[in-house]
DNA sequence: ACTCCTCAAGACATTTGTGTCCGATTATAG
DNA sequence: CTATAATCGGACACAAATGTCTTGAGGAGT
């Protein structure tokens, strides 16, 4: 409804690699498997996750991927920007290429507020915050009845 | 972000064709010239809103497709649950099969009020009120620079 | 009856999103 | 230093959504 597969497998991961020690780097395979998503999809997205340096990323025996320094405050919606291209907000939704308060579809008016709301959470909640969130138990990241392990 | 673009055509479509006066067919082929959209592919969605009950379609001359007796008063949510599937917003933000509030994702009780906000709004709309403001010519249906004309 | 105009239906093409494979790169062992 | 095992990286393959085309069916006017 609101987001891309390729998104929600990004955000799952992000998170899970936020609940794990920092500086440790987590293999692609373990988070695929976590997560139960395709690893080899996986693996590209957390590349491009690199790419626009959110991860670090290190080859070789002991290699995986890390959240980069600082990254751990990250936002939701700064993830996304990533993920879904930079303007994935600004789009009216019912499709218009020009949608602003002078030139509005006739949904605009009422849309606008619901949209700020959404962009306001996704602004607001971090990977940190939602790491603690899942570690505490009580949240799952994935469909598997498993509990989250360090 | 929200709508995929089927569905997106799909209201355009119908809020155009509740600016028309009703009983009187509207051709495919001027809706999709006023909305500047592939008319061939237009064809099929109304083809299929048609198949649901949403429409009526008239063939040969003088024919075209007119909203059914009653259905001006349909609401988006009821629209959209024809084009998107009808569970097109029980779904976790995540993309977890299950997350309800047993068995939530971090994101579950955050996203919720949002959703909520979201799905009001489009049970409130109707394809009466949203032709009704592009008739007050304050409002666009395309990205067209040209006015709303009977 | 004939003709023109419309939608109906299916096959086909293109683009985008999703998923897979194999080679390049790196660290450790000997 | 070389071999080897483990990992990422980028090219490749598949699927679904989007968009196009052609042919046929049905209805209105002449």
């Amino acid at each position: 409804m609101v987001l891309s597969r390729t998104s929600q497998y990004a955000i799952q991961a992000l998170i899970y690699i936020a609940t794990q020690p920092a500086g440790e780097p987590v293999l692609n395979r373990d988070i695929a498997e976590r997560l139960n998503v395709p690893s080899a999809y996986l693996a590209k997205i957390l590349q491009n996750l690199c790419k626009q340096g959110l991860l670090d990323s290190f080859r070789g025996r002991l290699g995986g991927f890390c959240l980069r320094e600082g990254m751990h405050k990250t936002s939701l919606m700064q993830a996304l920007a990533l993920t879904e291209g930079p303007d994935f907000t600004k789009s009216c939704i019912l499709g218009l290429k020009e949608c602003s308060d002078e030139t509005a579809c006739p949904m605009h008016f009422k849309w606008l507020p619901v949209k700020k709301k959404i962009i306001a959470l996704l602004e607001d909640m971090t990977l940190e915050d939602l790491a603690k969130a899942v570690q505490t138990g009580k949240y799952r990241l994935s469909d598997l009845p498993s509990g989250v392990m360090a």
